[in-house]
DNA sequence: ATTGTGATTGTTCCC
DNA sequence: GGGAACAATCACAAT
């Protein structure tokens, strides 16, 4: 559990995100955001990062991406992103470890190649930086990426390798 | 026109 | 180790 709405993510019910956004609130769009979340738009010290890799997709996300779909898809009159981040939340939780399993591994796999753009975008980045002195200082502490597991070019998109191994869990 | 925001969870990074 | 920020999406609003 997680102590659930510990986090007082949900300040406020979803009826906002029901309803299209006709919320007076709206003014204090991102005045109000700073309290509860920290502000995720770059602010005025936007940092270039040119080759900075954004984050993979997590397995929430992955599956987010599939439920998004279905969920407008049954729901067009939804519009309301919130919406479906909340019924994606309550599926997500929902689902069997061994249904998260396909969208862990996906999510694993791009990992793995975020791994890799790290390993660029470091490198990138010590040689941008100011110091030239500083040449390369070892790596700086790039994630792990395996080689075996990483394939330049074989592999399409998809894969079924469904080597893995089951592991049935059913819940009780 | 553009950017920001709302909401979900997971992951990843920096110190 | 922990905290903090950020990942996508859609439609609208405000600047």
């Amino acid at each position: 559990m997680k102590g659930g709405k510990g986090k007082g993510a949900l300040r406020k019910e979803t009826r906002s995100a029901l309803k299209p956004v006709e919320d007076p609130k709206m003014g204090k769009r991102k005045a109000a955001l700073k309290d509860d979340k920290k502000k995720v738009t770059k602010d005025k010290k936007a940092k270039k990062d040119p080759n900075k890799p954004k984050r993979p997709p997590s397995a929430f996300f992955v599956f987010l991406e599939e439920f998004r779909k279905t969920f407008k898809k049954e729901n067009p009159n939804v519009k309301a992103v919130s919406a479906v981040g909340k019924a994606g939340g309550e599926k997500w939780k929902s689902l069997s470890a061994a249904e998260k399993a396909p969208y862990e591994a996906k999510a694993a796999k791009r990992k793995a190649e975020y791994g890799k753009l790290m390993n660029a975008y470091n490198n990138k980045q010590a040689e941008s930086s100011d110091d030239e002195d500083e040449e390369e200082k070892e790596e700086r502490s790039k994630p792990e990426v395996h080689d075996e597991d990483v394939e330049d070019s074989g592999q399409g998109e998809e894969e079924d390798d469904e080597d893995e191994e089951d592991e049935d869990e059913e819940d009780d």
